[in-house]
DNA sequence: GCAAAAGTGTTCTTCTTACACCCATGG
DNA sequence: CCATGGGTGTAAGAAGAACACTTTTGC
């Protein structure tokens, strides 16, 4: 993360970053059979989701990879563009101190959401914001502008995006139990599933590998701990899954 | 669609549209057996998606029909955004007769294609072409920029989409056959389809009103006509479809 | 009367759903 | 020893694919 200073960033910014256009992210993790968000606290007080602008000379795909980065510090994420809200009120109640501000003016954002292995992940605010946690999904507090609609269009997509991407890779640790894999897609989907019928679906993608070992520890019997074959998991991403759900 | 004279366009256009953020426009259509885009002849020769810009209180959304007002003479048409193209080498070749130009800029294009009823189409240019005319989608000539690209994922959009919304409505004249619903699937599919079990599949969407006249005229016996149910047509459209395909 | 397209219904197969029994573990 | 969660298989139902015969029309 380059270090940037307040003032030039709302004095000159612009020289380094596009006009008008900015990132949101909205950044999913899974942790004690919960999703969650990644939230920042603005100074003033308010929440709000991790976004950033684009370089002059960055894609727009780079740059939501440099806001991953430097909220996260992880790179290599598993990221979708997912829609761009360009209603000019979306920002309704904006500050800016600087009322000269090139950031003062109207910004048309694109929305990417990014699914992340909880427990790698190390919050960072950036220079505008104070705190950096995760929220639960129905827990999340009052943000500003229209980001509770961009959660909820993200949230909306990857449930769509459940039906052709195996997603668990990207949330869960290297090892897993297929109750865990449950929860999560329970949690994503915001409905419970049959366990015999969803560890059949599961096993029919043929992109998991069980191992010998269990997990142990847990009150009742050990289940099994799988992991992703990597080959056939980088395959089913790139056919797609057969359909489901 | 206002008067607006070519250079002031260049030199001044900045005062009325946002920079770096323009709007493309995949406009569908179907016309004897054929899918079809509607394309623009640039006045340098090469040709391209109909496209334009925001204007400074403008939603994207807006911009977006206004294009295609202006290029198709219809309003309320089916309209969708589907992808934003952020790359910083997408414009490759880029051209503008004043190089100071806010047009000579890098832009941002957010994508959204549109289905049009072929025949109520009246293809008009814009300031900056010569030329309005539909394309099979099969014979697409070369294209500037993206546009090719764009092209391609409006089309993969287009067919997703064709999972859970009626598309015929938008892009078939009132009354229709269903042999004549079929050749849209086939064509937007690229993928023949049993004739027995489209209409089952099409009658069991409940959207479908079947009239006693019948298309006569041509060589064969005559097919009934149908036309959608407008009533249950918006509400399978608010729902979205039981899933198909 | 023949070729080509359209109307219709049935069977087979596949996928989805529902459901029951036994096993392991901690308290 | 019992409550709870996990492993596994089977049967019924729904959805999709495959398929054949009859009718209409222009030539």
């Amino acid at each position: 993360m380059e270090t940037i200073h307040l003032k030039d960033f709302y004095q000159r910014g612009d020289q380094v970053f596009l006009p008008h256009v900015s990132v949101d992210c909205v950044i999913f993790g899974f942790h004690e059979n919960q999703l969650k968000v990644l939230l920042l606290k603005w100074k003033g007080g308010q929440w709000c989701l991790p976004g950033g602008f684009v370089k002059h000379e960055e894609s727009v795909d780079d740059s939501a990879v440099r806001t991953l980065e430097e909220r996260t510090g992880l790179d290599h994420i598993y990221l979708r563009q997912f829609y761009t809200f360009g209603h000019p009120n979306r920002e309704k109640g904006k500050k800016i101190p600087d009322a000269r501000s090139w950031v003062n003016k109207r910004f048309i954002s694109i929305g990417y959401y990014a699914l992340v292995e909880f427990s790698k992940v190390n919050p960072q605010p950036d220079i505008l914001s104070t705190e950096c946690r995760w929220w639960d999904i129905n827990k999340v507090p009052a943000l500003i502008y229209d980001h509770k609609e961009i959660i909820k269009k993200a949230l909306e997509s990857l449930r769509m995006d459940l039906n052709d991407h195996p997603v668990g890779y990207n949330l869960l640790q290297e090892k897993f139990t297929m109750p865990e894999l449950q929860r999560l897609y329970e949690t994503i989907l915001d409905e419970s599933l049959d366990r015999r019928n969803f560890q059949k679906r599961m096993l029919a993608l043929e992109i998991f590998e069980r191992l010998k070992e269990r997990r142990t520890g847990g009150a009742h019997k050990a289940p099994y701990l799988y992991r992703f074959d990597k080959k056939k998991y980088e395959r089913a991403l790139k056919q797609g899954l057969k359909q489901g759900w």
